[in-house]
DNA sequence: CTGCATCTCCCCTGAAAAGGGGATTTTTAG
DNA sequence: CTAAAAATCCCCTTTTCAGGGGAGATGCAG
């Protein structure tokens, strides 16, 4: 019997075009495809599918949210994000949420079915290009989001450790009126307005 | 030139073993060894390095750390990390941080200098097995830490995207109070006593 | 049908954080 | 040396959270 792939992508034309790539191959089936997340759910409980492609850009839902669900309902289906870019951060949060590997949509249809044989195999399968994988996450530690003081990293790691502004002071001997103006900064640095979209966007972008 | 690659395991064993693997090929030369992350950081500066093999398990950091400093510090340097077990959270978690692979220690001397090349190729390098990459995934969303229920979980992801207690209640059509009580109840079971704590663990445990 | 868990709603108090100013001293870099 | 940046400290108000309690409605499994 051949493997059972269910293609998730809100393209009509990225879905034609895997559909027409892999019924080329013998031992792939294409056993259906939908274009959002609120499809996607009862079909998967009428097909039986080996291998779920998943891209990352919804309409309704992020793929990653989805990823996370499918994997949570259905722990047998494997999982290959895909996504016109190969962001590092998606990669890592795809995988996190139970995905078995990513493919960038610019893929052959033999890296195609190589990933899917691999998934299959319990593998993770991955391709990536040099530019977009290398260059983001060095920058983005640097430059594009407003660079931080060697203070307010201090106070921020302290934050997210779930110390107050007066422990913090106590153990930075610091007053914690200055804490306070540390922490409002970064509020104001990174444009959220509370403490949980601080913590979250931190831990995003690898600052803690 | 050949390629320069330092190690960072605290396991002398495992520290020669790669040695003598990587030695013998021609075009791999190992530029220095560190036992912990507190002798990495020096002598990094000294040394001219292209991979770096980190092991996860170190005596005074978590590799997850070092990595993250390394990558911030020495964003040339690739990092494969290496791990006895390949435990899906600690990959997701070194990719996050900068890594470049992951190696288990169980590889061949071609698979890691097939991983070596792969890297500074400036794609992702990863060597899985079946048993340990797909069972705990499943367990860490269900066992480990106390269940949260479907309306907390919600309550949580909204929290993360930073919106106060009545912009949730707004949007779950309940009443402020009781996004209150989910919000002391997620606390409660996850033992932290505020939000920023909140939400580091809940990311840490890959509820968000 | 009866527990048990969940979800819901409500009360209270005090602490903490958010939002808005401003000002002064150290560092750091040119 | 001298600006600029960072770090420090201070004031104000309002909102939000945290911690403590209780209690009815619903739904599911035994």
């Amino acid at each position: 019997m051949s493997i059972q792939v269910f293609i998730v992508d809100d393209h009509p034309m990225v879905v034609a075009g895997l559909r027409t790539l892999l019924g080329q191959l013998e031992d792939i089936t294409v056993a259906g495809t939908a274009g959002s997340a609120f499809e996607t759910m009862p079909l998967l409980k009428k097909h039986t599918v080996d291998v779920l492609l998943l891209d990352i850009n919804l309409p309704d839902v992020s793929g990653i949210d989805l990823c996370k669900k499918i994997h949570r309902e259905f722990p047998g289906i494997k999982i290959l994000g895909i996504s016109t870019f190969s962001e590092r951060s998606y990669i890592s949060r795809m995988i996190g949420n139970g995905a078995s590997g990513y493919l960038i949509k610019s893929a052959s249809a033999e890296e195609i079915a190589g990933a899917i044989r691999t998934v299959l195999q319990g593998k993770l399968y991955l391709s990536l290009e040099m530019e977009h994988v290398l260059q983001p996450s060095a920058a983005l530690t640097a430059g594009v989001l407003p660079a931080l003081t060697k203070r307010e990293k201090e106070v921020l790691q302290l934050i997210a450790e779930g110390f107050t502004n007066n422990q913090i002071a106590a153990q930075l001997f610091i007053s914690p009126l200055t804490v306070d103006s540390h922490r409002k900064n970064l509020l104001m640095k990174l444009g959220v307005n509370n403490t949980a979209a601080l913590i979250r966007l931190a831990i995003a972008h690898h600052l803690l």
